[in-house]
DNA sequence: TTCAATAAATGAACATGTTCAATTGTTTTT
DNA sequence: AAAAACAATTGAACATGTTCATTTATTGAA
């Protein structure tokens, strides 16, 4: 059983667990955000949603898996709209920007619920609802992937470069400048996107001098 | 009382904490590395390091601080080696390459032990051991950024670029290739460093089509 | 040396994530 | 409709990180 068939059939049962898993889903959010995820208990969680203790697991493999249950959904809209607003045959830097600005506005709303989110998904293997952030998280990147190679072929960028490795390391800047956003006091969306546009000028232009000497 | 305090004086009290903490550290990294940060259990801790549960708080906060308590003498050591092995006047490049290259073995004769502390490292700001952790981070990325500034000054570097976030973006790609690396079932150092040189050869040359159309 | 003051160590008690054998509810078969 | 098969739910029991009132050890003063 995996979370994609909870809700699938039309019995009594399909029906009740697709309830319970948006119950779930709900309190989850509501608590995390209230009090955060140390501080919320799974006790919490199941007295909300109205249900025992131990059918949370069979929702979520654990805590953690909690996150994911709650962010997986948001990812999927957030990359929807995120893909949507990507200019096309634009300087390959307001694409890579106009892709992750969804990003951070979604996360602006939410910066205690993203640190644990970035906290938690280091080495998220195990858990339910890891193939599917997993798999999120492949889509983006081989959409920066497609976003390199169709700007290389249009001569925008230079040629030659390995595009699979190139967009990791434009996901990996992402990752690394939303930490640091997230880790100041009070991140204002512009900085922060001021802050990773100016990052990815930087890729693009490079550190060489063009002197070369 | 901060860890650096430990040890200090010569009187019997401070003669047997230092002994104390000498040996949770010991306990602590051989059972983390024998069974994994998560599988090992406070209890046992106490038990081989021959003290009772409580008396671990007295020296960590918590069991992440553990991490962090044997890591924070490791990254000292580190961060010496790396640093005097960075070649002088030579590519830039190649200078950073160096500077990476010495943490890459390390982190590769304890790939279990790393994939912990990268996971709690994310948002690490509480626990005794967090400042001096912080600071060892702050120190690196401050010799790139003084590796930077040399190098723009040498002309080997464009110059414009605000060195501190120019740093701070690679240490980042470090980061980014060191989990990817590390993602890996059987990562070999000779890989790893490849990629990461192949990303700050990218980042040094630019994305940018020279021939500008 | 004796005594007060301070620091350190202790482990029982507690809090909370997780497991699982037993129970309840639903669906399918006859 | 009754019975059998299956799925979902339950909460007590367990495991383990953490706290804290109590005890023990060390130091410095009288």
């Amino acid at each position: 059983m995996t979370e994609s068939d909870i809700g699938t059939g039309t019995g009594r049962r399909a029906r009740n667990k697709a309830d319970k898993l948006r119950r779930i889903k709900e309190s989850s959010y509501e608590l995390f955000s209230e009090k955060g995820y140390d501080q919320t208990t799974m006790r919490e969680i199941a007295a909300r949603a109205g249900i025992a203790l131990g059918t949370i697991f069979t929702y979520a493999s654990d805590k953690r898996d909690l996150l994911f249950l709650i962010f997986n959904d948001r990812q999927d809209e957030l990359r929807r709209v995120s893909f949507a607003a990507i200019p096309e045959n634009a300087p390959f830097g307001d694409q890579i920007e106009a892709l992750f600005t969804p990003f951070y506005y979604h996360f602006y709303t939410e910066p205690a619920f993203t640190r644990y989110l970035l906290r938690e998904l280091t080495f998220f293997k195990n858990g339910i609802q890891s193939p599917r952030f997993q798999e999120g998280r492949r889509s983006i990147v081989k959409r920066i992937r497609e976003l390199v190679e169709e700007a290389t072929a249009s001569d925008r960028l230079t040629p030659g470069n390995p595009s699979q490795h190139v967009a990791e390391m434009i996901f990996g800047l992402y990752q690394s400048e939303l930490r640091l956003w997230l880790s100041g006091d009070n991140p204002a969306v512009k900085d922060g996107l001021k802050r990773l546009r100016e990052a990815f000028d930087i890729l693009i232009a490079g550190l060489a001098n063009p002197r070369g000497d």
